[in-house]
DNA sequence: ACCTGTATATTGACACTGTCAATTTAAACA
DNA sequence: TGTTTAAATTGACAGTGTCAATATACAGGT
């Protein structure tokens, strides 16, 4: 189908959140404009009003995109280790590290509140999935041990997101553990697996 | 002394550090603008050119500031405790807590290169300080064990850095260990002590 | 086929922003 | 006193997001 005119383009919000995205992936989040996008697609200025309210409504309706996203990652991976609480922590981390250092700037939107609207009920939704999988993984090994699983989820949470943010951040680099060879990122999460399990 | 007219301010670079701050800390990183600073200031649009090349340079600025404010905050408060390793650990965690909970912004704006200039030396020789003084820490301790300390500093430099990070972006609220009573900033760092001296 | 309502796109304006160039002013120095 | 130099001013340019008014095209009912 040939397109004859601009007027009811068709597919536009689609075609809006397809660009919004490669100038999130390609460029950074300050990147995202509604004019740049406007331009990149051959349409007015002020065509994208029509979809989006405005710029945090675009921006909040990638952040929501990326949560579903990392959501359903990490319940397809952890599927297969939810019975051992070492591999399943492993399983949950390793799911966060890779979405985060393949999508450093996704990443970075999903945690920012300064641009995504946090008042937005979907949004919240998809998050609460996240936090809601890491206590239920916890949840399962300390039903008899007296200790908090709240604890030791946000430890594993904060040291997952702290590690993520510096590499992305690039105020780390890639490296391995000195003694044991293994991989930094896998290396940390044993430190702090020891503390739990101990 | 009255200022007869606005050239030759005199301290007018000062001053706009200073505005700089106020707008940092009460507004968020967005809200420290060239030309919004200046307006506040009496001052021409073009005035803090002369001071400041551009607003990376400003912002540059401020987090070297900032990072040397830390890093002396962090030398002083560990003084104490340098013999005691949990203590050590809780103490350098402790300083950089509460410089992020009370500066939220500057402490932002320390690890996001996408501001600050990360070719700048000065800013660079600061940021190095935070971490040549955490290494020291555990360095002392794991002369004897066969662990790479690397390891356990950047195990708990990410713990540290994503809980903060999580509390100020609003992902995350103060709270308190059920088990234990204690914070929950500082239980999550028990736990991770616990993998650490295991 | 025709009118009407509605969704969508366009144009134009407004108040901002950072950055640059040309100019003016005041102080410092020889 | 005259000249150089640092520091502030003005004006322009290309951008930005957002809003209001207008134009276009499609869908449904008559």
């Amino acid at each position: 189908m040939i397109k004859t005119s601009n007027y009811h383009h068709g597919d536009l919000r689609e075609k809006i959140l397809q660009t919004a995205f490669e100038l999130l992936d390609n460029e950074g989040i300050e990147a995202v404009g509604i004019r740049k996008i406007a331009r990149l697609l051959g349409v007015a200025h002020s065509a994208p009003a029509n979809h989006f309210k405005n710029k945090q409504t675009l921006l909040t309706a990638l952040a929501t995109e990326s949560f579903r996203h990392l959501v359903s990652k990490i319940e397809n991976d952890i599927s297969n280790e939810a019975d051992n609480l070492r591999l399943a922590i492993h399983s949950f981390s390793n799911t966060i590290l890779e979405f985060g250092l393949k999508y450093p700037n996704r990443y970075k939107l999903l945690w920012r509140r300064e641009y995504a609207d946090d008042q937005d009920t979907e949004l919240g939704a998809a998050m609460d999935d996240v936090y809601a999988q890491l206590t239920h993984i916890l949840g399962e090994h300390a039903k008899n041990n007296q200790v908090d699983v709240e604890s030791q989820a946000i430890a594993l949470w904060s040291l997952l997101h702290g590690y993520v943010l510096l590499r992305l951040d690039e105020n780390l680099q890639e490296g391995y553990d000195e003694v044991t060879g293994i991989k930094r990122q896998v290396a940390i999460i044993d430190v702090l697996i020891d503390g739990i399990v101990a």
